[in-house]
DNA sequence: CCATTGGGTGAGCATTTGCCCATCACGCGG
DNA sequence: CCGCGTGATGGGCAAATGCTCACCCAATGG
C-alpha cells in the first residue's frame, strides 16, 4: 500500500510484476508480446509472471460447481444441518487441502466482506485461515468491524504468526479488534488478571455477539497445533486426551461428542469459545488429520457451517 | 491414481472442464498430471482447460492496483480503437495528474526512441509534454529526427516556454527541425508571409508525413492555454466557445465531435494539424480538466493513442 | 441400410514456456 | 584498490503446451 511508484514509470517491480502477470493472464499476451510491450527481455518477463504468481498476486478461481462436490456439499449440509456448506475438488491431505480450500474460503469471506449491511465478525487464527487470506481480494469494506476470538500473543511473547485479524484488516481496511494478550494464562491469577483488562472483556463481549464467527480447527494428535506451537506441554497434551479430547476451537479443547471437556488448559483460555448462538460459526479445514476434529464438532453442533476438500467431505460423510 | 476414472462416469463435460482447469490453475498440476489422474489423455486434458478458459469459468484476477489501470487501458483501446493506451495510477486532478502521467509518456517516448528504424517525429508542446520530458532519460538516438508540428515563438517575441523538440533534441542528440516563427499569424498577410518561408515549408511538410506524432491537448475553459498564454483574447475564446469549441490539438481548434471549427483562430495558426493518416498521433493529457477536449478529440477519431491517469481514464470511459 | 455430420481421439509437430548456467554489475569488506 | 559474494540478465535448450490433421464412432436422416 505504502511505496507506490510516484516519480517513476517502470520503476516498483512488483508493480511490473503484476502488470506482466495482468498482460499473460487476463490479456491473453504470449511472453514476448509482454516483454516487447514492456521494453524488456523475455526471460525477464517469464520472471516476472513466476513472481507475480509466487508472490500470491495472482488469484484463479474456477467458477463451476462441479458436480461430486456440490453432491458432498448437499450431504454436509443435510446431515450435520449445516447453513453453509463448500467443499473444494480432490486435494489430498495436508499441504494439498490447504491450497485447494483456501481460494474457496477466500471467496467465502468476500462473500460476507461484500454484503451491504454491516456485519460483524468474528476470527480464529491458524495456518489455514492465513493461508485463507492469501486468496483474498483486496476490497473496500470499512463497514463492517472484525474481532478476534483468541489472545494473539505466543508464549514465547512474540505476536502470533497465525494471527489473522491484522492482516485482514490490511485488505479490507475494516476496523478491528484483536485480542492483545496471551493465548492462554499460566495460572488462574494471570488468568484473573488478563480476563479482566478492559479491552479483553469489550473484545470477549463483542466476540460473543458477531453475525458470523469464522474459525479453523486444531486436532489432538502428537502434532496437535496448540502443542507444536508450544501452548500447552507434552503432558498437557497426555492429559487431554486422556480425558477424550477430539479436537479444538480457537484453543478450547471438546471431547469426540463436542463437549467442550472441563481441564486446566481450558480454564485458562483467555480468548472466547466460539458463539453458541444464533449467528452461525463457519470452520475452514480440511485433511484427513482433521477429520476427527471436525467429525466432534459438527456432532456436537458447535459449528454451522463447513468449508473443505472432497476427500475429507467423503470421509467424514462416509464413517460417521 | 489412473483407475479415478471409475467414479467419473456421471461427470458432465463442464464438471469435467472445471475439474481439469481446477487442478491446472489451482493445483498447479501439468497437463500430464492430469490426464493421468483423470484417467484421460494428455490431449484431452489439455481441451479440457482452453476449454473451461474459453467457456469463461476460469476467474484470473490481479490483486494489484495496477490491475484497474490495466483494465482502463483495454477499455480505451477498445472503445475507441486506439493503437496505444497507457493509464498512470490514481492521481487527482492538475498537478498530480501531471506527476503521474509523465513518468509513462515518457517510457512510451523512450520505446520509441528506442527502435532500430529511424523515426521521423512531429511534437506539439505545452506543459504536459514538458513534464513528460523531464522524466526522460538521455539516449542516443540520433538515428531518429524530430521535427514540431507548431511555431516556438510566443506572441511577445520570446521562445515559448513550452517548446519541447529543442529539450528532447538535448536529451536523443537526434536532428531536429523546429518551426521558428510566431504559433499564429495576427492578419492574413503575416500568415501568407510565415507559410511562405522556406523552413516553415519544409517543417509543415515533415510534420505532415511523421511516423508519429506526440501532443498534448488544450481546453477550452477559461483558463485555457491558448488564452492564458497570450495567444488569443478573451473575446477570440468567448467566440471559440460560442462556436463550440470543446479543444485544441497543437493550437488548432475543434469541437464536441471532434471537427475542426472554421474560425479565424484556426485560419491563423502556422503549424499543421496533426496528421490524419496512417501514422498514430499520441495525445499525452490527464486531468479534470481535459476530460470534455479529449472525449472530443477521440470522437473525431485526432488521435490513435492515449496517455493519461487513472481517474481521466475512467471518467472519459464512463460518461461518453 | 447407408451416407452424412458432428464431436471426440491420438499422433505428430510447431510454438511457447521454464529453467540452468555463464556472465555481468554492484555493494562490501579486506 | 582489489577480490568476493549476491543478485539480476540473457543465451540456449529441454520440457510443456497448443494446434492441426486424419480418423473413428455414434446418432441422424434420407
Amino acid at each position: 500500500m505504502a511505496l507506490r511508484t510516484l516519480d517513476d514509470g517502470d520503476a516498483s517491480p512488483q508493480d511490473l510484476a503484476a502488470r506482466a502477470a495482468w498482460l499473460y493472464y487476463v490479456g491473453g499476451m504470449r511472453q514476448d508480446q509482454i516483454a516487447e510491450e514492456l521494453g524488456i527481455s523475455r526471460q525477464r518477463a517469464q520472471r516476472l509472471v513466476a513472481r507475480a504468481v509466487a508472490e500470491g498476486l495472482v488469484k484463479v478461481r474456477i467458477d463451476h460447481p462441479i458436480g461430486e462436490c456440490l453432491e458432498l456439499e448437499r450431504g454436509l449440509r443435510q446431515r450435520f444441518g449445516l447453513l453453509r456448506a463448500r467443499v473444494a475438488p480432490r486435494a489430498d491431505s495436508g499441504q494439498d487441502a490447504l491450497r485447494a480450500i483456501a481460494p474457496f474460503a477466500a471467496a467465502e469471506m468476500e462473500r460476507i466482506f461484500a454484503q451491504q449491511t454491516p456485519q460483524l465478525i468474528a476470527l480464529g487464527t491458524g495456518r489455514t485461515l492465513r493461508a485463507m487470506i492469501d486468496q483474498m481480494q483486496t476490497i473496500n469494506a470499512g463497514h463492517h468491524r472484525m474481532v478476534s476470538l483468541i489472545g494473539n500473543v505466543a508464549p514465547d511473547g512474540s505476536a502470533s504468526f497465525y494471527e489473522v485479524i491484522m492482516r485482514i484488516a490490511d485488505k479490507t481496511g475494516a476496523p478491528h479488534y484483536p485480542m492483545s494478550v496471551p493465548v492462554m494464562a499460566r495460572d488462574a491469577e494471570e488468568f484473573a488478571t488478563y480476563r479482566s483488562l478492559p479491552h479483553v472483556v469489550s473484545s470477549r463481549a463483542l466476540a460473543k455477539e458477531a453475525d458470523v464467527t469464522v474459525v479453523g480447527i486444531g486436532q489432538m494428535a502428537d502434532d496437535a497445533p496448540l502443542y507444536v506451537d508450544g501452548f500447552i506441554t507434552a503432558e498437557e497434551l497426555s492429559s487431554l486426551r486422556a480425558a477424550g479430547a477430539a479436537g479444538e476451537l480457537g484453543g478450547h479443547v471438546f471431547d469426540s461428542e463436542g463437549r467442550y471437556l472441563e481441564h486446566p488448559v481450558n480454564e485458562f483460555m483467555v480468548g472466547v469459545r466460539v458463539p453458541q448462538n444464533d449467528n452461525p460459526v463457519i470452520c475452514v479445514a480440511g485433511g484427513v488429520s482433521k477429520i476427527k476434529a471436525l467429525r466432534a464438532a459438527l456432532k456436537g453442533g458447535l459449528i454451522q457451517g463447513l468449508i473443505t476438500d472432497e476427500l475429507t467431505a467423503a470421509e467424514i460423510l462416509s464413517t460417521s
